[in-house]
This record gives C-alpha cells, sequence and structure tokens, in this order.
DNA sequence: TGTATATATGCAAATAGTTGCACATAAAGT
DNA sequence: ACTTTATGTGCAACTATTTGCATATATACA
C-alpha cells in the first residue's frame, strides 16, 4: 500500500501535523493517492508503531492542540526500500466504461449528462494543474525535489487532457448512434 | 459498487455460470473492471439474495456440476435504474506517480526499470485489444450492443496508447536529469 | 443568536478487494 | 508416473477504503 508510503514522502518537506498531512492530500500529492483524513490518522497510528515517524503534541493557545510528526530515520530507509520495489499498475475499475459496455441497456440521456459532468470535473482538475504549474514550475531554476513534482504534475495534466479527448469522443460517438 | 452491475451486463448476454463469468472477468468486461472468481462467487451469493438472478444447477458427466445464473426481470430493473445514477469517477491510485512525486527520495535506476515493466504490460494490454477490435468489430455491420463495447473498446485503446505516451515521456525526463 | 467555516483529532461500522486455501474431475503433455 | 492445464465451486482471513459519527475551540457572517 502506498498510503504509508505517500505520508512518509510528505514528512521529507517537513514534519507536519495528521491535519497538515490531509490538506496535502486535497491539494499535491493527493492528486496521486487520495485518502480521507480518517484513514491518514490511522496509517499515522501505524507508521508510530513501526518506529517510521515520532510524534510529540504541541499545545496552542485558542486553537486544540496539534500532534507533529516527523519521519524518523527508520523511515527514511523504508522509504528508500519501497523505491526499489515493482509499483503495481493501478486497477482500473470505472463505472463509465461498465456502462458503455453495456450500452444497450443503459438509459442513453442519463449516461450523456454524466459524461458531461465527468469531462466538466477533468476540466475542473486540469485547470488547478495548470496553474499550480504557472505559479510553482514555470521559468524558474528546479532542484530535483521540483523536477520530480514538475514530471509527476505533467504526468497528471497529460492524463488529464487525454481523459477529456476519450470522453469527448465517446460523447460524439453516442450523439451518432 | 459496479461488480454487481458488471456481473448482470455480463448475464444480459446470456445465462452464465460463475466460472463462465470469471472467464469473461479475465478477457472482455474486465478490461474494465478486474474481478478475481473468489469475488464473483460471492458477489453472485448477494445477488441471488437480492433476487436479481435465480441459479439452478446443471449436471454434468466427467466435469463438476455447474451452477447457472439467470437474470430476473429485478435484476433487469436494478441494471436501468444503474445507469441513471452519476457514474462515480474512478480514484487514482498509482504508485508510480507517487515515486516521480518523491524522486529526490526514490532510487532512479529501479525507478526506470519499473517504468520500462509498466510499459511492457500496457503495450501488451494494447496489443489484445487490437486484435479483439480486428476480430470482432472491423468491417462488420454492428447493432447497439455491439456498438457500445465497440465504444468501450477503443476508450480502452486510447488509454494505453495515451498512458504509453506518457510513459515515454517520463522515462525521457528522468533519462535526461 | 444561530449558522457556517476553519482548526484539530480520532473511533466504529460497513463495504470492498486481495490472498491463501480447499475440494473434485479429466484431459493432455513430458 | 507426474505435472500442468482446464473445468468447477467456494470459505476464511486479511487488508483497504468509505461513511458516519463524536468531540472541541474560535472566528466570521447573517
Amino acid at each position: 500500500m502506498a498510503l504509508a508510503e505517500a505520508i512518509l514522502v510528505c514528512l521529507t518537506e517537513r514534519p507536519m501535523s495528521g491535519y497538515d498531512l490531509a490538506k496535502n492530500f486535497d491539494a499535491s500529492i493527493g492528486f496521486f493517492w487520495r485518502a480521507s483524513h480518517q484513514q491518514i490518522y490511522r496509517e499515522l497510528g501505524r507508521l508510530r508503531e513501526k518506529g517510521y515517524v515520532k510524534s510529540q503534541e504541541v499545545s496552542q493557545n485558542g486553537k486544540p492542540n496539534r500532534i507533529i510528526h516527523t519521519l524518523t530515520p527508520a523511515g527514511q530507509k523504508a522509504l528508500r526500500s519501497w523505491s526499489t520495489k515493482p509499483a503495481k499498475h493501478p486497477s482500473i475499475k470505472d463505472d463509465m466504461l461498465v456502462k458503455f459496455y453495456a450500452l444497450e441497456n443503459m438509459d442513453i440521456d442519463a449516461l450523456k449528462d454524466q459524461l458531461t459532468i465527468r469531462m466538466e470535473q477533468h476540466q475542473t482538475k486540469l485547470v488547478k494543474y495548470y496553474r499550480i504549474k504557472e505559479r510553482y514550475y514555470d521559468d524558474k531554476p528546479l532542484d530535483l525535489t521540483q523536477k520530480g513534482k514538475l514530471i509527476a504534475l505533467e504526468m497528471g495534466i497529460d492524463q488529464e487532457v487525454s481523459m477529456i479527448e476519450r470522453l469527448e469522443a465517446a460523447m460524439t460517438k453516442i450523439g451518432n448512434l
């Protein structure tokens, strides 16, 4: 499972609370690995047990206390070791494709609506990606860390672009039936 | 969950045994929704409980008995109803992208090897898709059922093509670091 | 005064998916 | 003789994910 590793990766940047991590998963790394805050807190518990992170409570006045999690050398080592293990290809599970596959049993108009919604969602995501790219990576000298994030981001961009193209093509096809 | 629906979809073609379904999930519909035979048998039990399929044992000489599952009118109705419900977008969970995101903590050579393996896997899949397309859909008059399957197949093809392009681009980028 | 949002943590239950095992027969290859 | 492949069904345990709930404080808005 890469949730553990995704968390460790975030913590290589800086020590963070569960809340910070959850926000990261909503914004940056979450584009490649989605996780809810509940999942993150539970996983943090496991990582602490394994000794991959160490956690310390920090008092705050007004707001609830934060628990800051720091990557340990053992955690860093685990991350390196993970990097050499084969990445398993993501399992394709797409309602939409199943619906096309079963077209004769589907409500075509409803399917068209769903296609439209999907396209909009991917469009929104794409815009977000472009904004991040412009803001953080364009016309700037980049170190290895940033180059890696840029490669991931560009893969994300291309993924969304090609997804939108595919959905448009499908829409045309079912429009011409 | 679309596993139930994917099974129902298969059964619209013809009544089948769990074994037949498992083969279908290895070949055709499994390209869009992967499932193991254990998952399928369990789900068939649930579908039977709900009254969406009815099952009857058929004796065979020599081979073990088969249990043939037939779609009921209730099952058909459930399928239609599912088709109007919004398709939820597939959750992206990709080890590889996380690894790029965390490039400075990764073993780059190992990552290159993984990229190569990935490309080969997608290439293999693509070849399979093309073969199916040539064999069943090219230069033939198609009914609605077949047109739907063709659209799904072509989306699969485009998905693989663009995935391979992305992986090649990423390979070039980390080669030039 | 009430409501929504942001900060902050986490349990419990339900659902979904993977992995390992178990039983049973027959044909085809080595 | 032995192994592999194919046919056929299914349980049990484990891992992962989603959804709903629970608690607590502060600020901003209507």
